[in-house]
DNA sequence: TAGAAAGGAATCGCAGATCA
DNA sequence: TGATCTGCGATTCCTTTCTA
């Protein structure tokens, strides 16, 4: 028996102290030995073969690549990814609140499927919301999945478990026609309009606050949806809406035309650029601003909408108008949903229908009782 | 469907304007 | 002059939508 034989992949030699050692040309090049020494020849070469086989089928990663910690690799990934300022900022925050203190410390390849159920039960019993812990998995598994399939220092995504990616979100709630209007009602009066123009049209409140009034049509009870006014860090800054079927003509029901027909005349500047909805001093609106100074928690809670968002009132809007008779195709084309290409084709017919919604919307408002000042 | 990106809600602090 | 209001920027958290 040869202290030192040749084999056709690696070899294996005896050494001073009696024990196998297996070494190996690695597909970079570079001569690895195995982590741990073997008390007989067979037990070296039974390893071997398990390295070969994995260089065989592409599984193998360089051993010293998995000692990298997560919390360097992670650091780098969102530092490097191509991210939107908005989604790097909530992958630093995610990453630092709920995955670096918890698994920062482990070597990628110290992370197996039981590292992270122990984590996410960690996460979970200590108070973390459900979407929070699915958000910080879906990060996980996002940076875990670039060291397997790009980086190749990974052989499998520990994150793999089922379930895990999904929380339950519980319906938003929307308001009847009367709330609507008791809603109206208690804002100022400057408001009013908005809050029934956004539950009738459906439109999103970026959409809204960009509305102009060469974009109104009162006498064709349209509006044109061409922007939206996104609040930026360091700005604010008029753009396209979220997609190209995001673009479209909404027809209104009457009820919302009345309240826009007042609202242009009390509170609406002269001239087709002039801004639909503005704040008290006429700069165009923001989120936080409109909530303070409409006293959105209280005002909604004291019409019987405790928990109401305004972003609900467009759910509003699709709620009264899927009742009205619209088709699911036809929703998306008041919402501005992106997967309607074929609604875009027929452009025509789909104007010709929304404006029945319009009209269906209206009847069902008279049917409801609605009350208007 | 997974991954990515963007929109929106809620809140806080600061600074300037307004008003009693 | 001090209190209050308002506009604005920043941040955190959550939800929705788009794309490959």
């Amino acid at each position: 028996m040869a202290a030192n034989r040749r084999r056709r992949f690696g070899n294996v030699r005896k050494l001073p102290s009696a024990r196998w050692q297996a070494r190996y040309l690695g597909p970079d090049g570079v001569m690895r030995t195995a982590p741990q020494t073997f008390a007989t020849e067979r037990q070296a070469e039974k390893w071997l073969t398990v390295i070969e086989s994995e260089i065989l089928r592409g599984e193998w990663v360089p051993p010293e690549a998995g000692e990298i910690l997560l919390s360097d690799y992670g650091d780098r990934w969102i530092r490097e990814r191509r991210l939107a300022p908005r989604t790097r900022q909530l992958y630093e925050y995610l990453f630092a609140l709920h995955i670096g203190p918890h698994l920062g410390h482990l070597a990628l390849a110290a992370i197996k499927p039981a590292t992270i159920r122990t984590w996410r039960g960690k996460l979970l019993n200590g108070g973390t919301p459900e979407p929070q812990a699915v958000k910080a998995y879906c990060l996980l598994r996002a940076i875990l999945n670039t060291a397997v399939r790009e980086d190749e220092i990974l052989r499998q995504n520990p994150c793999r478990i089922k379930g895990y990616d999904r929380y339950h979100t519980p319906e938003r709630p929307t308001a009847t026609i009367a709330q609507v209007y008791g809603l109206a009602d208690a804002m100022p009066a400057r408001f009013a309009a908005l809050i029934i123009v956004a539950a009738l049209s459906g439109l999103r409140w970026g959409e809204l606050a960009a509305l102009r009034r060469c974009d109104v049509d009162l006498d064709a009870a349209t509006v044109r949806v061409p922007r939206k006014l996104a609040a930026l860090k360091d700005r604010l800054e008029f753009g396209p809406p979220k997609s190209a079927a995001g673009v479209r003509v909404v027809a209104l029901p009457a009820a919302a035309v009345e309240a826009l027909h007042e609202h242009l005349a009390d509170y609406v500047e002269d001239g087709p650029e002039a801004l639909i909805f503005t704040g008290a001093k006429g700069a165009p609106l923001r989120s936080g601003n409109f909530g303070r100074a409409v006293k959105w928690t209280k005002t909604v809670a004291s019409v019987g909408l405790a928990g109401f968002h305004f972003h609900d009132l467009r759910h509003t809007g699709n709620t009264l108008a899927a009742a009205s008779g619209a088709s699911t195709r036809e929703l998306m084309h008041r919402m501005g949903h992106g997967t309607m290409r074929a609604a875009l084709i027929y452009q025509h017919a789909t104007s010709e229908r929304d404006r029945e919604i319009a009209r269906a919307m209206d009847r069902r408002i008279t049917g409801e009782g609605r009350r208007r000042p």
